[in-house]
DNA sequence: GCAAAAGTGTTATTGGTACACCCATGC
DNA sequence: GCATGGGTGTACCAATAACACTTTTGC
């Protein structure tokens, strides 16, 4: 075996945190302030320190950005391209976070998912990467962390459709849900809208 | 904000390889011959070279412990506990990677998964986890990766049966595989039985 | 002719899809 | 009274599950 180089690298993660916003799924950007990409949209990331786990940094981050450190998080992929950070090699840790819009206060830092643009770095591509994991693992127990305590059915409706990027017939969509025995009724009604008040529902 | 220190780390692949022999999901692992962890078995990880993504590192061991770059491979998580490792810290990309029998040379190598025991390191929890992952992911153009060319059907159902660990109907089985047109019978048969001989498929 | 695994059909149940109209509320 | 979204039932089709016997080969 010849003489190899074994290089050193700093670690970070990538949090793509996402919510649901008057019917668009939003992505937590930060815009930067220093070169490189000045001036362009950038993932809130963060370097591991000395005796962190991934999933430490994570926390840390999202009680500083969105003040909980108990959302939904999950490893989605890891990317480590030698020229991702032009200045030194980093080697990221993508995670999926998400947020149900009542606790999100700074809606103006949350960006459309579909009208991305002016990324920093190779963060398009994660977040790209982000999205298609979550789509390809919805599923009740993912899709509750969108939504507040209590909320009609037809809300639950939407972030399906916004994420698997399809439609589902309203009918057949409450039967099924209602049968799976994943939420009940509760007793209290919508307010402040101009027409007939849904019923809200809770995840059991 | 107070001075943060951001420490490097190595950053490893380490590669669960699966195979199936002999009706048994096993697992290449090596012996480890220097401390720590004398003696006991380790998987065939690796660190990324100067230039290297994860992907490429993994391409150059898999070319060295059975020959081929080609194999299917997917990162399924990054593994980040400071003391994973006694001697420094290393981060470690764990992929999942499958091979074919008819490939494997050296099958003494190889273990049963479900009798692991005296891992180095966390690998057992890594090996748990790349199975984990296997087992949630599993269809056609996975399984396809454990076949020969050509194979008779009741071998590709014992593999489903091996992974996700429930049972199969046989004419069921073969109902589905074969309505769904992703196989294709072949005029060859299986040889060297002392039954009657299985017809032989192939993936299309 | 016996042991061993291959191969084969029908019926019942379940789950999924398609589809159109009335209801309750605010203004 | 009109605009807005909420809420409801039935019929058809497709997929899945349950189940037992005959066939082909080697020895």
């Amino acid at each position: 075996m010849g003489k190899k180089t074994y290089e050193m690298s700093k670690i970070a993660i990538d949090p793509v945190i996402f919510t649901i916003h008057d019917a668009k799924l939003k992505v937590l950007l930060h815009i930067r302030e220093k070169s490189p990409f000045q001036g362009k949209k950038e993932l809130p990331g963060g370097l591991l320190l000395g005796e962190e786990r991934a999933e430490q940094t994570l926390k840390r981050k999202l009680k500083e950005l969105v003040g909980s450190d108990n959302l939904f998080m999950k490893q989605f992929h890891t990317f480590t391209h030698p020229d991702r950070d032009p200045r030194n090699r980093i080697v990221s840790i993508g995670f999926v976070s998400l947020i149900n819009q009542e606790r999100v206060k700074d809606i103006v830092r949350w960006y459309d998912y579909n009208s991305l643009r002016d990324l920093a770095f190779d963060h398009k591509i994660i977040i790209e990467h982000a999205f298609q994991y979550l789509k390809d693992n919805l599923n009740s127990s993912v899709v509750k962390h969108f939504m507040p305590k209590h909320f009609p059915i037809n809300k639950l409706q939407e972030v399906y459709e916004l994420i698997e990027e399809k439609e589902y017939d309203n009918r057949n969509f409450r039967k099924k849900l209602i049968n799976s025995g994943i939420v009940e009724e509760t007793n209290k009604l919508e307010k402040g809208v101009s027409h007939r008040p849904a019923k809200l529902f809770k995840f059991k």
